[in-house]
This record gives structure tokens, sequence and C-alpha cells, in this order.
DNA sequence: CGATACACGTGACTC
DNA sequence: TGAGTCACGTGTATC
């Protein structure tokens, strides 16, 4: 419903709180129960009593300070997760989970088709009546002479190049001509 | 920079509270749990007030229910997040936004190292004192020819072609020879 | 003893 | 009006 903005994409959005934080008229509205009530003698404050009522201040403050701290987390959580902008903690969680997962599981598949590869599969272009794809191979020692024919539709050579590079083949000769462009090459 | 590597693949270590969990007790016993011990006596309400506190209980319980809930996903968040097996919850939010910028950085340079550019960086192998580098291109008309020179190292002519192919220039005839075989390839 | 972090119960607010 | 969520102050454990 409200769910202001979606997508965030920065949110330098500074909230403060209306309680001053740093001097310490905040203290004794009306929750100091269980401590015995003090402040009688307005001068001569036991220092004991001070001391443990700005421990418990900074405690109070501290933890405070600890969930601001942690919500800005949630929030920068928020800014980073795609469409979550609407829901609770839990909720955003899960979904970061989720998508964590999902980052991951592309990523695999993305660099595991990337450079691992001994066989490397080769998209020759579509074939037509009048350039039929033929690849020709002849070893000769450890070398080998490739031969290659098709259309040129979808750079056929680059291709062949890059898979040539990606079986980590050294090239020492290569020789590329356009036959029939009135027809094949657009 | 990045090299974020280890990937630590697969930690899927599981705790349990020793806290029991399952809220079977809690009909209408609340005389367990942290047998506090200052508890004012407060000796039998009447039915209105007791219904007060049940659902107060039911308040408190919602409430229990629910950090313990959001405490599971903090797990698994966990879970999936490497290197952060130890830190607190905000350093695990932190870690966790990181980590999902880090994979998306990776998903986004692996999956447009394809099909994206216009300008094409190529980088020419190293030049020695036997093969200087040069590029040389000529327009005609629409057309260009680029004549290029350089050491057989770091196949040239496949990262030629994947530049080709990366500006999306249609490759009418090629040409490659390797000269001086004995003293530039390897 | 201070610093830090967490769980807890409770008031306040929403739909 | 009840179910859900959040922020708050506090108690408590660890270092």
């Amino acid at each position: 419903m409200l769910a202001p903005e979606l997508h965030t994409y920065l949110f330098t959005c500074r909230i403060t709180k209306p309680s001053s934080p740093s001097s310490d008229s905040a203290a004794s509205d009306q929750s100091d129960s269980s401590d015995s009530q003090l402040v009688v003698a307005h001068t001569k404050r036991p220092a004991k009593k001070k001391k443990g009522k700005n421990l418990a201040m900074n405690h109070v403050e501290a933890e405070r300070l600890r969930r601001e701290n942690l919500n800005k987390r949630f929030y920068a959580l928020r800014s980073v997760v795609p469409n979550v902008s609407k829901m609770d903690k839990a909720s955003l969680l899960a979904d970061a989970v989720c998508y964590i997962n999902e980052l991951k599981q592309k990523v695999d598949e993305l660099e595991a088709g990337g450079p691992k590869l001994k066989k490397v599969k080769v998209e020759m272009g579509a074939k037509n009546t009048y350039n039929k794809n033929k690849v020709d191979v002849k070893m000769v020692g450890e070398d080998a002479m490739i031969r290659v024919q098709s259309a040129n539709t979808d750079m056929p050579t680059s291709k062949l190049m890059s898979a040539l590079r990606k079986m980590e083949a050294v090239v020492h000769h290569a020789s590329m001509s356009c036959v029939v462009c009135s027809i094949c090459c657009r």
C-alpha cells in the first residue's frame, strides 16, 4: 500500500529522532520504576547513583545506535534486492536469500560456458539452397588443416576463430573468401 | 581488483538452538521461564484481567514467534553468503549487500562480454624487434579495408575477428599469413 | 569495569 | 478489535 518508491536507487534519506541524544534532559519521564526515586537532593547527588544512571543512559543510547545502524543495513539490502520494495523484514531476508541463490546459479552457468571447455560448438549460420555447410579437417602429424564452407551470415570467420582460440589452437594460416556476394551477402 | 575467487562452495551448516521453540505448553502455564525474583506476587486476578493477560500473552508469544522466524532468516542468509560465519547481524547484512553487488557485477560483465559494444579495443600482442605492429585502414565508400601486421602471439586474428564482429562489421574477405615462423612463432 | 551484542516483554501503530 | 509489525528500554552474557 503506502510502499513508496519502488526500485529505490540511492536513498540517503537521513532521519533524525526528535529526542535530543546528547543532553541528559530526556531522563526520568515516568518509566524509571524499580529504582528508588532520586534527585531530592539536587545539589550533592551521590556519585554512585548518577554514575549508574549515566551508564544506563549510555546503554540505552548504544542500543538505539545499534538498532539504527542495523536498520540502515536493512535499507541497504532492500536497495540491492529487486522486487522487495514493500515487504517486511522477514520477507526481505527471504527474498535476499533467494536472490543470492539466483545470482549464484546464473554466474555458475554463465562462467561454465566461458573459458573452460575443450570442446567448442560452432553455429555456422543458416543453410540455404545455394550454400551447403561443409567442414573438412585433415590431420598432418600434430597439425590440422580445417576447411570450412558456409553462408556468410552471422560472422562465420569470427566464430571459427573464436572457436579455435577457445580450443587454444595456434593459427598459422587462414584464408577466407566470399564467393557469391550478390546472393548470400546482404 | 575484484578477485573474488575462492568460492567456498557448499557449507550447509545447520544450527539448531538448544531452547525448544515448539510452543506446546504455553497454554495456561506461565510459571516457567526466567523466574524473575521480584515478582510482586499478584494474587488471583478477575476473569477480565485474566483475559487481558491471556491476550497479552498471545501478543508476547506472537512477538517471540516473529523474532524466532526472523532469526531463522538470518541463519539462512548466513548460509548463502560466504565468509561471514562468525560476525554479528549488522556485519552479516553488510556483507550480504557487498556479496550481492559482487555477484551482480560479475553477472553483468559475464553476460555483457557478448553482444553489446560499438567501440572495441584490440590488444595486438607484444611488440618486438622483429615485428612492429601496424594497422592500416583505407575507406572505400562505405567499405573499409584493414591491413594489420603484428606478432603471432596471443591469437591476433581471432582478436581482430572478434573485434570486427563486436563492431558488427561484415567481413567480405580476409587473409592471414605467418611470415617468419622460425623467429616470432614458437 | 566498560563495551558490545542479543533476546525479551511491552507500547504504539496499522489494516 | 484482533492479528501483524516495529521501535523502544532493559536484562543479561561474553570478552
